[in-house]
DNA sequence: GTGGGTGCAAAGACTTTGCAAGACG
DNA sequence: CGTCTTGCAAAGTCTTTGCACCCAC
């Protein structure tokens, strides 16, 4: 789906779970819909601050917040200390780069022995998380 | 295999990889390898500062450090922004409680879709992250 | 209009670092 | 004995919060 749409989309959806649809958020949202790197807080301000009049990290904080409760954007699984945020909300998994830290999205869903995961409780859902180098690392590798 | 067995191991290997191995470094691999919920820096430093004497937050991060670094611990993947520890090394999987937040080891090596992973880069090692509730939360919920 | 949202600055949580003293090999 | 490790305190990084002002509904 194209970004405006997704943009659109996400308008209603907010106002219909009680949000305000304020300037800031949109820009938010469009800019970590537009991007398929999964950023950070900071490196989602750094984009928008040159941009959009009037943001500040606090309120892009604030922002990915709010969108996370109510199931707008999610965190994504990492090893370090940053909050990583995705637009994509429905099930898929991730790839993350061993020697240049990116993350890719990769669709896929984990197939795992039900059995096992119900010996220790009830899932809900399964992402997988694979590390390897990526392509653009290997390639340099020459 | 049990603790005081991996213990011993644990000084040999870290000594053939050219670790120190101090009353500290064996009380933290000791803590964390008896425990299966793991832990972040602060949680072992909570259990050690009573038992051992001589030892501190820092050096309690800078072990975690150390032994990662080395391969002896693992960092778990988290949606949070606290660094989590495992001693097993060896593939497997984790499960997130949604509810209380524990963290359970799952003995599970995804199966995903190889095509659609290489079209990203060089897979290495696959781990799955369940989210759900844990049979202890669900036995409270009556 | 009003309740939620925003910016700023300050505080809070988690982790790392500099330095002098100490201990493993 | 030399080098790596430790403890303390201070600094650094990432994130949240208090408060006064502002704007979407």
């Amino acid at each position: 789906m194209n970004l405006e749409k997704r943009v659109e989309e996400f308008k209603k959806k907010a106002r219909a779970l009680g949000l305000k649809v304020t300037p800031q958020r949109i820009a938010v949202y469009r800019a970590i819909a537009s991007r398929h790197d999964h950023p950070s807080a900071e490196e989602l301000y750094e984009e928008l601050k040159g941009k959009i009049e009037g943001i500040s990290l606090t309120t892009v904080y604030r922002t990915l917040s709010s969108l996370e409760t109510v199931g707008l954007v999610q965190r994504v699984p990492t090893l370090k200390d940053k909050v990583r945020y995705d637009a994509r909300v429905e099930p898929h998994s991730h790839f993350i780069c061993m020697k240049c830290g990116r993350i890719y999205d990769i669709d896929v869903i984990p197939q795992v022995n039900r059995k096992e995961i119900e010996s220790v409780g009830e899932p809900v859902s399964c992402t997988a998380i694979c590390h390897g180098i990526c392509k653009e690392c290997r390639s340099e590798e020459v």
